[in-house]
DNA sequence: ACAATAGGCAACCATACGGTTGCATGTCAA
DNA sequence: TTGACATGCAACCGTATGGTTGCCTATTGT
């Protein structure tokens, strides 16, 4: 879980699973298209968001393809965002209240 | 929200989120209790929660109360998680296909 | 009034991170 | 077969990050 908010925590790589998510199975020269880093860059982002799960990746030729494993995505809506909704409107309204009550 | 995103990315942050949830409104010394670091180091972590609007403060006294503001944490939810949810099936048998297919 | 309590500020430190360059390896196509 | 193409590996670099220590300020209870 930690590395996936890891992995989610910058910007780059976010767009890359962007682009993954608009065109699934890119190779990485296709995902280094119109990005303002090297291929290398590129590479160590894919290599964490394949640590992370957030990618698959399979060789063909001399060609590795990238996909999209959106599962930990959802897990963390699941697990994680889903707990914090929960007490949503009960928070809301007491920081409110508190805030209000900081003008007395 | 990239702020959110980095906010989110440190463990013990998030698992400060998680004590403001189970009891909003606590002050420092609270939040560090039971915590395997400085004081100076949960301000540190407090005010990256406070500058990614996920945590809002109010002064009372000489202490200093800090709420839980979920709205970030949900606009995750909302404009990043459920967009990759979309085509979740689609990418899985994507995958899934193309993993069997490198069999062949 | 004043000691104790709650928090703020700033300098410093080690390491992690994002990125680069340079070179090596493997695969395809003519 | 050999040159071009797609990717891998490793060293290196500057800066951001998480954490510490030391000291200062403000509030409060007695």
């Amino acid at each position: 879980m930690d590395e996936v908010f890891k992995a989610l925590a910058d910007a780059s790589r976010r767009s890359l699973l962007d682009r993954l998510h608009a065109e699934n199975g890119q190779t990485l020269n296709e995902l280094c298209d119109g990005l303002a880093m090297t291929r290398q860059a590129v590479t160590k982002h894919l290599g964490i968001l394949e640590a992370a799960n957030l990618v698959s990746t399979v060789k063909r030729g001399r060609e590795k393809l990238h996909y999209l494993n959106p599962v930990p995505i959802h897990q963390i809506g699941e697990r994680w965002i889903r707990k914090f909704e929960r007490g949503k409107l009960a928070a809301l309204s007491d920081l409110k209240r508190r805030l209000e009550s900081s003008d007395e």
